[in-house]
DNA sequence: CGTCCGCTTGACTCAGATCAAACTTGGTGG
DNA sequence: CCACCAAGTTTGATCTGAGTCAAGCGGACG
């Protein structure tokens, strides 16, 4: 999906940045100037809440554009965080859009790619919205095919929204 | 945001179709062949698991489309189901696709589109990840801006994944 | 006037959050 | 090579928010 479009994203000017773990790629509410590729490392769209609470919108690994939604919108509207040190390409927003509007083919491409993220998002808030640890690992399982390996269960539990240890236990329930 | 692409949409050959309570607009893994502009009622667009539960992936009500993230796509991702009589425009999805093509400001507005569509789903998303209803009820609150009148909170509190006792309960506490 | 539907409230139950303590593992530095 | 540390994992005990069942209320509408 992306893949098609890496080589329209290649022909632009573009500038390489890293970042630090935790550090910011972008404000909510700044101005919208450039498009993140990540290169290498991981970087998360999160939003904050006024109790202090963070909610993760978005998880980008190497391979994958951050902030796709803001071709055409004037600012962000969430922070991005490095959560390791990251390696981004950014592409200046005028290049891209210029792109989008004298190519039809790189215009498909990327519409095609926001289906793909319409779909995964409405995908997980369909996770979500199932009641029990067993339900939405199942539905977790069928989407994406089978159980992550050991390292990475934490993360699944933050990404379906449960508790490390509730999903540990499903887990362990399920190996009886 | 739609209302910009109203006007092309009208420019293209179309043709209304009306639903009853229940009935499909379509079915999962039907070929697309056209797009969907609500006109009147509600459909929903929902999945089905082997459990025999249903999910709402989305509402449609007048005024929306239907099925935006499957312009490109070859098949439809879910069922479209309309909750009350519908009265839809349908466009067939090969004039949309060219209209896309060579028009770069439509083709913008399609992606502006879409760009919105993705931030709703990921802010649906977050708002299910929060663990109580006072939380849901109070993101759901700053997205919206304000609780709805009262003959909604029934279809308020499926969006939000909750039981209906328990948002009346809650909105209950806050009237204290 | 009766029926339907959304709302309200009560009582009970339980899945999962939280706190807590141990155990596995890989990596780091002495 | 080993002590040590940090993360992730495992398991136990406890507590609580919210789901469920149930019974009653009130307005809309044929």
């Amino acid at each position: 999906m992306i893949s098609i479009m890496i080589d329209w994203i290649r022909s632009l000017p573009q500038q390489q940045h890293t970042y630090e773990e935790g550090q910011h790629l972008f404000h909510r509410n700044d101005p919208v100037r450039s498009m993140f590729f990540i290169e290498e490392g991981t970087a998360q769209l999160v939003r904050h809440h006024r109790d202090g609470g963070v909610a993760v919108l978005q998880r980008a690994g190497p391979g994958s554009m951050l902030a796709e939604a803001s071709l055409f919108a004037s600012a962000y509207h969430c922070d991005a965080v490095a959560i390791e040190p990251v390696t981004a390409m950014l592409i200046a927003r005028r290049n891209l859009r210029r792109l989008f509007l004298t190519s039809p083919d790189f215009a498909q491409a990327w519409a095609m790619h926001l289906s793909a993220e319409v779909r995964n998002a409405r995908t997980r808030a369909e996770i979500l919205s199932l009641r029990t640890i067993a339900q939405r690992l199942d539905a977790w399982i069928a989407e994406k095919g089978a159980l992550p390996d050991k390292g990475s269960w934490k993360s699944l539990a933050l990404e379906i929204a449960v508790s490390p240890e509730a999903l540990y236990r499903e887990i362990a329930r399920r190996r009886q």
